[in-house]
RNA sequence: AUAGCAAGUCAGUCUAUCGCCGCUUAAUUGAGGAGGAAAGUCCGGGCAAUAAAGAGCACCAUGCUUCCUAACGGGAAGAUAUUCGUGAGAGUAUAGUAAUGUAGCAGAAAAUAACCGUCCAGCUUUUGUUGGAUAAGGGUGAAAAGGUGAGGUAAGAGCUCACCGGUGCUUGUGGUAACAUGAGUAGCCGUACAACUGAUGGAUUGCAAGACCAAAUAUAUUAUGAUUUCGAAAGAUACAGAGCUGCUCGCUUUGGUACGUAAGUAGUCGUAAGGGGUAGGUUGCUGAAAAUUAUAAGUAAUUAUAAUUUUAGACAAAUGAUAGACCAUUCUUUUAUGAGUGACAGAACCCGGCUUAUCGACUUGCUAUAUUU
RNA sequence: GACUCAGUAGCUCAGCUGGUAGAGCACAUCCCUUUUAAGGAUGGGGUCCUGAGUUCGAACCUCAGCUGAGUCA
């Protein structure tokens, strides 16, 4: 068993516009209690499995202080339990650029903000096997 | 002791583990990483681009005095008036009214005031009416034409006098000055505001400014190659007309058709160069009107000198999470445990202010009340 | 980040240089009509976004705040 890495630098966090753009037009979208979650399977510029992108909404939280915070958090989050989906992709070589966004009304503390996220994680996995899936019954 | 006023300071602390951001190193090696308001974007600068010969008008801002400052609509120390507070203190206002403009409603009249009233004269038997004098009185209004008393008068009136209030001029004293205070003298003195007058300042846009490098794609332009279209003269062939000549050959000449070449024109394709420039990257970017400490000058804002230090630089945007201990505080209650809470708030080109938000704690000076000595 | 606007009746807007806050639609009542609509008459309805200041007096002028839009790649 390897060491597991909780690194998390920059490569891994979606910054091209392009990509982003991209991502929002055409993505697939769930919700998992506090978060609703867009991905897209595509090309990353970068040579990683995948890349984030966290959002909190300007609407529910005027204080930019209540929205850093948040981000933080939901980031520490994926940082610790995103091991096994990061182990998934790597095995069946795909690319996956995601968005975060935080819906619930009010600051959840980090507790349960983990539990959403490692929900979050499983429920994201079995979407793309079941899609991987349906291409390989086309195929 | 309680309650306050003013000025100022701090903005929970420490340890471990796992991370993030840029810098640095051979190396996870090393040393850093959010505020007093980083906020609002309300003023003033730096910096950058564009524009610009100079002057005036318009527009906008400011408004007592002296000082501070790179500059300011900011600050310091004062002046006058006024409001609040028992008090320490705090707030607000302050260029000018010569000309011009405005002052709704009410009121006789809102700035060269005569509606009622008072008095005089004429006419009229009286009631009344016409002409004049008069600002003492009149339910108004935000504001009513210096105030009080006496003299005076037909009735009144700064019309005259005394005292008081205020104004202009001359002048003494104090103060850098605003101004304060005293003496003399004059006319007896009309309010407030302004878009009006005068003084000072203001070019516009903002780091998403601007500078540099530059994939992919399209391509101005230039060079070159291939190909296609158009295509003159000369030449050759066949045909038609005319002439030499009546006919044929031949010759000359005209016409048009096909052939075919070079220069040139236009298009298409390829290659090379190439400008502007998108994605993206670099820069602007943090060493500065810098900070800290000490000394000196000044009532103070602030300034000068010396020493020490380098102290965030991101760009879909770092500065976090977890665990434990301590500190402060709230509740419960078995009084030593348990549970909870930790203000306002997060750099975005950089400075100086202003304004707004803010739990709790501390320092210095001062005030009021009560008690004790 | 920088900059620019707006907030007035249930809705859409006027109100420009301070002096009693208005129009259209909507609403209510009455008239007209056999009835409804249209038409006519009358009426109600306002924290002028909030709080200070200037002024005798503020929707309007000044300052601070709140909310909502827009522009710049």
């Amino acid at each position: 068993m390897p060491q597991e890495s909780f690194k998390f630098p920059k490569k891994e966090k979606l910054c091209s516009h392009i990509v982003i753009e991209e991502l929002f037009s055409k993505g697939e979208s769930f919700v998992c209690f506090p978060f609703r979650v867009i991905y897209l399977p595509t090309e990353l510029p970068e040579d990683v499995p995948a890349q984030v992108l966290f959002s909190v909404s300007k609407r529910r939280f005027k204080r930019a202080v209540h929205r850093n915070l948040l981000k933080r958090r939901s980031r520490e989050a994926y940082r610790l339990t995103r091991g096994a989906f990061i182990e998934y992709l790597e095995k069946s070589d795909q690319q996956i650029a995601f968005a975060m966004v935080y819906i619930s009304g009010d600051q959840l503390p980090y507790a349960k903000i983990c539990k959403g996220m490692k929900k979050g994680m499983k429920k994201l996995e079995e979407k793309l096997i079941e899609k991987q899936a349906k291409e390989d019954v086309v195929d």
